[in-house]
This record gives structure tokens, sequence and C-alpha cells, in this order.
DNA sequence: CTGTTAGCGCTTTCAG
DNA sequence: CTGAAAGCGCTAACAG
């Protein structure tokens, strides 16, 4: 009766499968059913074998609360995501994913929205420790330091994709100021030397804040008239850069983001401008599908080398051995930060701190300052 | 003691804090505690203050697994997810997220790679439902029908994005024939007789399959000269189309995706010819951020709706009432399958089949055939 | 309004 | 190699 009655073609449509179910049909313990069920060594073949099949054809599937009640902890990893809608959070997942998978390790992830003041991400985030996650990777700058703060001592957790200014939580980032740096010089080298900054403010989008100001302070040092122009409610930086442009005051403008970027191209034709003819324009990112054939003149984030390092971090703090194909590389691109002998995380080790640089893309939208127009003084 | 230490800066690092451990700082039982975490009504005001307290000032979070163990059974729902680094995909997952918010549903994803065979799709599966989710949202071509039939009768399963074909699982899809059509008229209408449709094979991405079939037909029905290329090893769909456009065989090529139709433009730009200029094409999505500024002529697709009817079905499914403000509209343009009296399912309804139609963008990528060509017979 | 008593389904010593 | 027994931390009747 065994395994004489394989699989049928509609499997009961018992409500639930319990072990014991199982056990009983095998004619077995729950103990020995168990331990197939975890593939833990110490069964006969036969057993092994006879479990199994009961198993596929009664439709059972450990109930995850139980097993993980009873072993004290699951082994998944949680990940607090933002906004899969931006190709480049959307991107940064799936390469999480891909790394994760690669890595051995089973990532469980919630998403939230950005409003509430943070408060759904609280809750989100407080549901992902109750299921007692073996590590937490957050992906977004919704959640700030001090809410993570309190769970720092009971997991490991990393940021991924967004610079970390605690110096306390483990992080794997982009390096922003060295993309801001590479396309402020780009510009400078074309002979651009008065320049409209679209600039974030730090509350809105970290990464837009680092962007801009790293790009303005460059410009700066190396002589460039530089206008910054704040987003939100202190000004109208795409009217303002619109503004500029027309009267010859600049002869790029900077956006923090390939988004911003579109969102300024748009303007600019609206405005009856052209770039690169009218004025140059950069951004950052590189993700959008179809950067190429827009020509935009922007950084290609490190991605792909944020997800792996990220994983390859998280897989270390809870002791996973990864499957070997993942320690290649990158770890030299790697910057520690500054706090000298950093504070001690529950693994023992120091703070992790990466920065991982992007590609330059050289684009269309940034070309020479237009010669017709008026030189700055 | 109890209320008189609030909130200390570094709170217990304490590896874990039970319910037991809040109920005896707080002089309660644990029923009570219990009751003041999961909010039920029968406790007094006093207790209440003083367990939140307590319970804030130890850190404590809700074990998941024994919360669910004991009540049996989880109200969150599953999403199987692919690929979110696809911006249609991406921006499914974003909205469904909002929505599920909206309808006070929470949702825990998946992701899944699409190679092993579905391999690792059926373990996420068995993952998902081995946490007696109470609904399991589908979003991904990778698992088939048949292998969410066995789940079929244990909870709600609904399909978004992607059309079912099996006709027995709830679906909530894009309206890919009416897409298809729209576009094929349009190139009609422009006086287009001779088109290229690349094709995609079912096995491959079933919507574009759809979208490619109907394209073709519809072109076919109205007297034009179709030629099909399809994806894959049959043939090299992007060299072939080129070269119909090259010999002046093809006006107009059309693309399943907005990905394909950028990949198109590409070939054809390496080619030396330009579009609209020399020759109309068309895309599907609309979902690229860049759509504007790159003049794709498409559909945008339903994504906003799909997600809320999505979320609207299975709330309904799995008992939640909704918080009122899901319930409007859009239920008109549902088309109910073909399946007269088909199965029930487990909550008792019909089987939902709903599709929701996009809107079309004109763009600037199609426009009427070359005259100087030479014209098709 | 509060506490006491049983389990939820599984893993895990610890003996056979 | 296998089974019996003892919980994991919580919720849910049921009495006070």
């Amino acid at each position: 009766m065994t395994t004489s009655a394989p699989a049928s073609p509609e499997p009961r449509s018992s409500g639930r499968v319990r072990l014991e179910d199982v056990a009983a049909a095998a004619g077995v313990s729950r103990t020995s059913a168990s331990r197939v069920m975890l593939g833990q060594g110490k069964v006969s073949e036969e057993t092994r074998r006879r479990v199994h099949a009961v198993a596929e054809e009664l439709g059972y599937v450990t109930n995850v609360a139980a097993s993980e009640l009873a072993s004290g902890g699951s082994s998944t990893v949680g990940l607090l995501l933002r906004d899969a809608s931006n190709p480049a959070y959307g991107l940064l997942f799936t390469e999480l994913q891909k790394a994760a998978h690669a890595a051995g390790v089973t990532l469980l992830s919630m998403t939230i929205k950005d409003d509430d003041q943070g408060r759904q991400q609280i809750a989100s985030l407080h549901r992902l420790m109750g299921m007692r996650v073996a590590g937490l990777i957050v992906a977004t700058g919704g959640v700030t330091s001090e809410q993570l703060e309190p769970f720092r001592s009971r997991l490991p957790i990393i940021r991924a994709g967004r610079p970390e200014s605690s110096g306390r939580i483990h992080a794997v980032s982009y390096d922003e100021a060295d993309a801001a740096r590479h396309l402020a010089e780009h510009l400078l080298n074309l002979g651009h030397n008065a320049v409209a900054v679209q600039t974030a403010r730090a509350v809105d989008s970290y990464p837009e804040f680092v962007r801009s100001s790293v790009m303005a302070e460059v410009l700066e040092e190396r002589g460039a008239t530089v206008h910054r122009l704040e987003y939100g409610p202190a000004g109208d930086a795409m009217k303002e850069s619109v503004d500029l442009v027309r009267s010859g005051r600049v002869t790029a403008v900077m956006a923090p983001s390939d988004l911003r970027q579109l969102n300024l191209i748009r303007h600019l034709q609206a405005a009856g401008l052209r770039t690169p003819e009218d004025v140059a324009t950069t951004g950052c990112d590189g993700i959008l599908p179809g950067v190429d054939l827009l020509g935009l003149t922007t950084m290609r984030i490190a991605v792909e080398n944020v997800a792996e390092r990220t994983i390859a971090n998280i897989a270390r703090m809870i002791g996973v051995a990864g499957t070997g194909h993942d320690a290649r590389g990158n770890g030299e691109t790697a910057e520690r930060g500054p706090e000298g002998p950093g504070p001690e995380d529950p693994a023992g080790g120091r703070v992790v701190h990466e920065r991982l640089p992007g590609r330059f893309i050289q684009g269309r939208t940034a070309g020479p300052p237009r010669t017709t127009g008026r030189k700055p003084t």
C-alpha cells in the first residue's frame, strides 16, 4: 500500500497533512519521518525512500512555523526593500536574489511604502524580526540607523546600496562620491566652467544628496562656478535649470540620478532647448534599459557587485559556507570605514563598510560648451 | 519600576525576549500580555499601557512562528515573483504591494530565478505553502498551472499579470489580445500592408506569444502580408527584421515587448536604418521610464489596475473586509472566462478571470510607410 | 476583566 | 539505525 500507490493524478485535497500522517502511512515514527525530511543522515535507505514516496503522494509540506519553533529560528535572511518600480532598486532586488541563490541563502522579502514617516517600515521590520530571520538586509533609506540599532545586537544587519552614515551598521554601497567625481571631472575636461547642480536634500534621498554635494564640491575645487538648485519646498530645480540655460549662465546641468536627468531633458525640450547642442546634461545610475538609445551621459552603478558582496557578507555572518563560486575578486575594491577599531558585530568581526565604484558611460548628452553663448567671466 | 524606566538608550541586548518575560515584568499573566499584543479588546487600559511600555523597553517582538503555530495559520499572502529587473515586473511588484497595503493585506514575497526547469520555483512555492500563507499570488510564468494544481484546493491562488490558460486557476491579467489588436490596427490605419512580426514561443514567454500571435492574425485578417520571425533556435528575428526592411519587403516591424523594440531599434541603427523614416516599429508595455523621450509607439499595460484587482480578489477570497477605498470601478472591465459554470474555488466562488485593457501610446516610432521604397505587391 | 490549562506540529536529546 | 518523551513560545477555550 505504501509504495504501490504512486502519485495519484488528483492528490487528496485534504486540508492539512501533518508529519504524523506521513509517518503513520509509512509505518515509521515521527522522528524518523522528520529526519528524512530534514535530510539528516541517520536513516536507512529503505525508510528514506518510503517516507519520501508517502510524503509526495500525500502532498505533505513542512509546517515552517512548527519547524522553526522547535528548532529555534529560521535560516532565511530577511530583505527590506523599497520601491522596485525604480529600475535601480528592481535590479538590485533581482541581483540580490540571484546572488543569494548562488550562495545557498534563502531570501524573504518585504517591500515598503515610503510614507508614514517610516511607520510601516518599522512594522515590516518587526514582522521580519518576529520571523526570527537569521540576518537582515536593508535596501531602503526609509529605515534609519537608529531604528535598526535595537536589533543590531540580535542579528547581523547589513545595508545594501545606500551609504550608511552611522558607521555602526554594516554596509555595502555604491561609491557615490567616486561617481560624482567622475561626472564632474568629465564636464570640467570638456571645458565647462559654469554648471548648475540639481541637489537633493538628505532627508529625501541620501544617495542623491551625496552625489550632488560631491559634484558641486569637485566643480568648485577646480574653479568652476556652481549653481546649486534644490528640489522640494526650497525651489523648483527644473524650472531654474531651464532659466539658467536659457540665459546662458550655465553650459551644463548635472542631475543626481538618471530619472531626474530624464525629467530635466523633458523640461529642456519643452523650452525648446536641445542636449547636447544647447546644454550638456549628466545623470547617475545607468540602469535604465534604454540608456544607450537615449545617449545619457551617466555612471553605471555597480549593482551586481553590491548584490554579490552583500550576500557574501551576510552569508559569512550567519555562518553559511557558500558554494564556493562567489569568493573571487571584488574584495580588493572594498574600503574600510574610518572608525578605526570599530565596534564588534554579533559575529565578532569588524564593521563592514564597502563602497563599490561604478563605470562611466560617455553617452551623448554631454558635449563641450556651446561656443555661441556668452562666455562666462 | 515598570513605567518609571522609559526606553533606556541602549536596550538590553538580550538574545530573545519572550512574552513571558514581558508578562512577568509587567506583573500580569501571559494571557493578558498576549491579548494586549494582539490588540484584543478585553484588557484594562492600565494593563494595556503597562504591557506596551514593558514590551517596548525590553525590545519584545512577537515570535511569528509560535504565534502562527498556536493560532493555526498566517494571515499574510504569499507572492511568487519573477525578475523584478524587468521594469514591467518591478512596477507590478510595487503596485501589488501598494494595493495590499491599502487593503490591509500583508505580502510576503519570494522571487525566483527562471532556470532549473522550474525546480527552484517549486521549492519556493513549497516554502510559501509551508508558511501556511492564507493565499498565494503568482506573478511569474515559470510556474505552470499543473504545478499549482495540487495546492488549488488548499488555499486561494491567483495569477497576476499573466494570462492563465487552464481556466481552473484564478487570474487577473493584461488584455494582451486587445493590446495587440490596437497596435496592429494602428499600423494598418497608417497604410502599412507588409509587416514583420517578431514572435515569441509560448514556452519562452506566454504573454509575448499571445501578443505576437494576435498581431499577426489581425494583420492577415485585414489583408496585409505578414512575415513571422521567431526568436530562439528557429531563427534570428532581429537580423531577419533588418534584412526585410533593407530589401523593402516590409515597411513596419512589430516587436512583442518594449525591451524587444529597443533591441530592434539598436539593430536597425547599427544597419543605418532610422525609425520612423525608414521603418515603423511598435512594442508593448509602455512602462519604461524614458518611453516618452524615446518616442516609442506602444501600449501602456494596466499594471495599476491589475494589481488592484488582484489584491481585491485575494482579499475577498481570504475574507479580508478591506478598508473600503478599493471597491470603486474597474469591475466593469472584467470579463469572465468562457468556462460556463466553472469549477468552484475553495471560497465557493466562480473562477475569476479578468483581463484589463491598456492604453495606446502614439509615440514617434510608427509613421506612414516610406513612399520611396518599392511598393509591395 | 483576568488567569489556568491545553495544545499547535515539529525537532531534538536521550535511551534502546 | 530507530523510537519515546520533552518542549519551542504562543494563543484559545474555559473557568474564575
